[in-house]
DNA sequence: CTCCGATATGTTTAGTCAAACATATCGAGA
DNA sequence: TCTCGATATGTTTGACTAAACATATCGGAG
């Protein structure tokens, strides 16, 4: 599978602008990241390569225009990750909107189920 | 680019079943399927080949367990197609809810634009 | 001043997906 | 019955993307 791992409902991808924007994928990773304390792990954790976390994690920084994530190498701890305040912020904005979300669509889902006789996920 | 060409705001995708969904893309096509009369001038109003518009058509039609598009060649103006009623219900409702989301985030997205100082689109 | 774990990148390989190109088919109407 | 426009598919090519593999770097701790 590759398409929407996520909820099995709504699949929201919000553009704030031209290059900031923020998706399932993006969001669960960033959760990941806030809750292991570290790019690789979050990353592992979510059954990616470190490279594509941590190519994720530019994006985003770029894409936003100031970091989201707050990545440091050595020192105590052997280095690490934790969101920033804009990172922070940004994770509890889409959690919200994708709750609002669900909520503004949940009837309508369920007619569409009913008319068409589906079962929601395998 | 290539993720989000519809609204610039909310990418939506809604997930029926294991094979049944809607998103920005397929929604479009329905409906301009249903304003064109055809899969062909349906898929070059979108710029994209025959084919493609043609295959989306079967995922649909395929996904959902009933045709969503109705298709006939030759014949009295030369084939073409046009929306199934369950295929104009599933357009109808794709809009509906992709305005319920847009209303449900806007005040969210408008806030975080602000924080960012991010501007909507090029 | 070496070690270790995690970040930071570059290079190469493989796999997926869309585009391009080629046909075959259908069927009312001329 | 021949034509024409649109549907219906198969095959090949190319572009893009992710995976795999390889290192280099940082810096407190020991």
């Amino acid at each position: 599978m590759s398409g929407a791992p996520e909820d099995g409902l709504a699949h929201l991808r919000v553009t704030l602008s031209e290059t900031a924007y923020v998706g399932p994928g993006r969001a669960d990773l960033l959760e990941s990241i806030a809750r292991t304390g570290s790019i690789a792990a979050a990353g592992k954790a979510m059954g990616m390569s470190y490279k594509r976390a941590w190519t994720l994690v530019q994006a985003l920084n770029e894409g936003f225009g100031r970091p989201l994530v707050d990545a440091s190498r050595g020192g105590a701890g052997q280095g690490g990750a934790q969101l920033t305040m804009a990172g922070a912020a940004v994770l509890a904005s889409y959690r919200e909107m994708q709750g609002r979300t669900r909520l503004a669509i949940a009837p309508e889902v369920e007619r569409l189920r009913t008319l068409f006789e589906l079962q929601p996920e395998k």
